[in-house]
RNA sequence: GCCGAAGUGGCGGAACUGGCAGACGCGCCGGACUCAAAAUCCGGUGGCCUUCGGGCCGUGUGGGUUCGAUUCCCACCUUCGGCACCA
């Protein structure tokens, strides 16, 4: 009998399925409706920015599991694999690098590709793509331009946060505590003029359409709907005489209107100059505006709040008083209107205000039970609250009031309902080198103009300087910038930012359906035929950016009859990461795991296994070198145990021992916990209990069976050495085997172990015929010894009998 | 502050609808093989007590429901994650 040698065995394999293609999945011919034997599990896709390491390579064993189990139940799978390789990410490295980004990024898409097969990975890789292919990008500026065309990406002059490192704008959702989410570098303010897709015109279906999902993970629904921040509440107006003009201001609280006494401006409206110019208030309060805009986010979050008088009144829709304009940094800019009522009474921020300033407090809503007299505002909002001071509405609890307010405003032309998002337009420029260029033409006579379809790709032009410097690197390629105008032939620039990568990767999962397609992004039967998405995979890191920005993608898409379905991913899961001397794997840190290493030592079926046997997927996981070593000792002792029963005569039909019937409970404990509980980790645990009753009982009759079985089931995890028995225990080709069905009647037991429980506790176990009745269940029960020992003559009040489990007896 | 998830041996973790707590692995202990060690194989392994039959305690803490609770309910503690000057 020979050693189990991953070195020699899996490089074997490997060359079969690669020779035999044996993970491609041609398109049906004719994709008319949408099969139900078809599955397409994904996940996303990663940056080449480097090697993989373990945290990647456990990502990816979740998808290799159920695309080897649905295989094996007979469905056609779809799993691509491709590369998000334009963007800071891949720029970077390749910066850090010293190369040109094009060739560090084909570099490292080679060796991850490499890494990955020598993993033994069921990939299609007929279909792999990568983002920053002229092949791929033509389609994104493709659907950028009916975008465009549909008024969802615009241009726009908007203050945007500015990362100084990597010297770029980023999008709201890359700004983490006032930081880059990438670099970790306080972002700045700006005022650029920017390209954005507007996100918010689809805030309400991104919302609702999460009714649509199968099974996305309750968290990231959370973070989505926190995300986008709904609130209803009303638009109410407030007169400014002396400029004859209404401001609008957004409030939740429309019920607590007549106890606005003052009102405040955020330093960046646009009306304060008017307000001021040429008032003895005007030095001050542009003073105020101009320290206020130098005050970094952080720091503005965190000071107590302050604010300056303006001098000028605005009129109190709803009582008609004048009350005081302030100009104060608590109001912000970007949500709502940047103006605010102040109601003290009613909330926190206002009630600290007006105490500074000595503003003064009316309040207009009280609880049910009585006025509390607390000193602070009452900013609790239940239906048992009521209008005070309110003129005609005092006495109305509040909820109705808020309808009776607006209502009442609404007729005289002073309010409307009105709903209130924190999401914002998704800012897709981006002023560096390595990205999708934007097809679009500045030209004098036409303004903006579209590219025409026939002349896309618009191909990333070679420029001498790529490194960031403020402005986008492409501006340098003059020859390139230099165009004419598609509109009316005149002298026209090209625009020279480059698009966001998750503009990339918001439609490569549609791509992955069709890849080769020259004449569209991809053909629309074929799409429908494959998606949605039946299982995505990916890190909860991605929980708002990506797949927000892929479903609003999708969405646009489906409206412009690009495809028929609304949501991409019907099911998402998001898998924990790995960590390493307690902290989580990256290069940065130093602490990354190279799977080659193991793999080179230890074989891919070991690193393989373990990955999925660290803990459940779903959670952190530790990486241990010592448990590891567990895995390569389960390997080896797999191959023994297997080989010695190879010697043996093949089994025919299994006979019913107890080891047959282990076997079979394996198969149904399998099946159930990777196909239905989507538990990867403990189907490992229960091969390995069966090879350990295995060992325990060589000579059993059906011990060749329940080898054959343990083989088959670890298939998924460890495929290279469960060809390998396969074969050499006499039998085809495995990865073509269906998966084992357990045997009903095996599973069906002739007798069961009885538990016997005094007041709930176990004080025995029998074994009994499993079709003994209740009676005979508790005569057996009675008559054990420890149990009488137990009982000692008391009285037995009550007898609970679980059929084929337990009885319970219950005494004083 | 609001929302969400989780607390089980020395460690990673299992227990799917309330019914044998600790599967499986690591580590540790003992044995076999060996001149010896490593590797490998076999056995043991929650704690305390034991006359070796067994007994008692035990799933973050305190209550509750139940014949019976790791599982359900209430309160609290701790940890992690998301959101937060959002009007």
């Amino acid at each position: 009998m020979d050693r189990y040698d991953p070195a020699a065995i899996e490089p074997k394999w490997q060359e079969v399925w690669a020779r035999e293609r044996a993970f491609s999945v041609p398109n049906p011919e004719h994709p008319s409706h949408r099969d139900e034997g078809n599955t397409y599990v994904l996940e996303m896709l990663p940056y080449p920015s480097g090697e993989l390491h373990m945290g990647h390579v456990r990502n990816y064993m979740l998808g290799e599991v159920i695309t080897h189990f649905r295989r094996r139940h007979g469905f056609n799978v779809l799993r691509p694999m491709g590369f998000d390789s334009f963007g800071l990410p891949a720029e970077n490295a390749a910066i850090q690098e010293g190369a040109h980004p094009r060739e560090a990024t084909e570099r490292n898409i080679a060796r991850i590709r490499a890494q990955m097969e020598r993993l033994g990975w069921a990939i299609d890789w007929d279909r792999m793509l990568a983002t920053h292919e002229p092949e791929y990008y033509r389609w994104t500026q493709w659907l950028f331009l009916r975008f465009f065309e549909r008024g969802l990406a615009y241009r726009k002059e908007v203050a945007v946060k500015w990362c100084p490192n990597d010297q770029t704008v980023l999008a709201n959702e890359q700004v983490i505590d006032g930081r880059c989410e990438r670099c970790g570098a306080e972002v700045e303010a700006r005022k650029l003029e920017q390209w954005l897709f507007r996100t918010t015109a689809y805030a309400d279906v991104l919302l609702d359409d999460m009714a649509l999902l199968e099974s996305w993970p309750e968290r990231v629904l959370t973070m989505q709907r926190n995300w986008i921040g709904r609130s209803e509440g009303a638009d109410l107006l407030f007169r400014i005489p002396d400029l004859d003009v209404d401001v609008e201001v957004f409030t939740t609280r429309p019920d607590t209107v007549f106890g606005a006494t003052f009102f405040v401006l955020a330093p960046e409206h646009p009306l304060i100059e008017r307000l001021v110019s040429g008032t003895p208030y005007e030095a001050e309060v542009l003073d105020y505006v101009r320290h206020a805009a130098a005050r970094s986010a952080v720091e503005r979050e965190t000071k107590t709040k302050d604010g300056v008088a303006t001098g000028r009144f605005a009129v109190n829709p709803a009582t008609g008083a004048d009350i005081p304009i302030w100009v104060a940094d608590y109001v912000l800019m970007e949500y709502g209107t940047g103006a605010i009522m102040g109601v003290p009474a009613h909330d926190e921020r206002d009630y600290e205000f007006a105490k500074r300033y000595d503003l003064p407090i009316v309040k207009v809503v009280e609880p049910a039970e009585g006025g509390s007299d607390d000193e602070g505002p009452f900013v609790a909002h239940t239906p048992n609250e009521r209008c005070v001071n309110s003129g005609e509405f005092s006495g109305l609890p509040s909820p109705e009031a808020k309808r009776a307010i607006v209502q009442s405003l609404e007729g005289k032309r002073l309010g409307r309902p009105s709903v209130g998002y924190r999401l914002r337009d998704w800012l897709l420029s981006r002023q560096r080198y390595w990205g999708c260029p934007i097809p679009i033409v500045h030209c004098e006579q036409c303004g903006f103009v579209p590219v025409p379809d026939g002349e896309l790709p618009v191909l990333l032009p070679e420029v001498e300087d790529y490194l960031p410097k403020g402005r986008s690197p492409l501006a340098t390629a003059e020859e390139w910038v230099r165009t004419t105008c598609p509109s009316c032939g005149g002298e026209g620039r090209r625009e020279t930012d480059t698009m966001d990568t998750f503009v990339d990767s918001s439609w490569y999962f549609l791509r992955y359906a069709d890849p080769h397609n020259d004449n569209a992004p991809f053909d629309r039967a074929i799409v429908d035929y494959w998606l949605p998405v039946n299982q995505y995979i990916g890190g909860i890191e991605h929980a708002i950016l990506h797949l927000l920005y892929a479903r609003f993608f999708t969405k646009v898409m489906q409206e412009a009859g690009l495809l028929g379905f609304r949501e991409p991913f019907a099911r998402l899961f998001t898998q924990g990461m790995v960590h390493y001397r307690g902290a989580k794997m990256s290069k940065s840190r130093g602490n990354v795991v190279d799977p080659d290493e193991y793999v080179a030592r230890y074989g891919a079926d070991a690193v393989r296994l373990y990955l999925l046997f660290l803990g459940p997927v779903d959670q952190d996981a530790e990486w241990q070198d010592n448990g590891f070593e567990g895995m390569v000792r389960f390997l080896h002792r797999l191959w023994r145990v297997a080989l010695e029963q190879a010697e043996r005569p093949p089994g025919g039909d299994a006979p019913s021992t107890a080891l047959a019937r282990k076997a079979h409970e394996t198969i149904a404990k399998v099946t159930d916990d990777v196909g239905r509980r989507f538990v990867l980790n403990t189907p490992i645990a229960a091969v390995m209990e069966l090879l350990n009753e295995i060992a325990r009982a060589p000579d059993d009759p059906a011990a060749r069976f329940a080898v054959e079985t343990a083989v088959s089931l670890i298939q998924p995890y460890a495929p290279h050495v469960a060809e390998e028995l396969w074969q050499r225990l006499g039998h085809e080709r495995l990865w073509v085997q269906s998966w084992p069905e357990a045997d009903p009647a095996l599973l069906e037991r002739e007798t069961f172990e009885l538990v016997i429980q005094v007041n709930g506790k176990v004080r025995d176990r029998v074994e009994v015929a499993a079709d003994a009745s209740d009676e005979e269940l508790v005569a057996r029960a009675t008559e054990s010894p420890k149990v009488r020992a137990q009982l000692d003559g008391k009285e037995i009040r009550q007898t609970i009998v679980v059929p084929r489990k337990l009885v319970n007896l219950v005494v004083a």
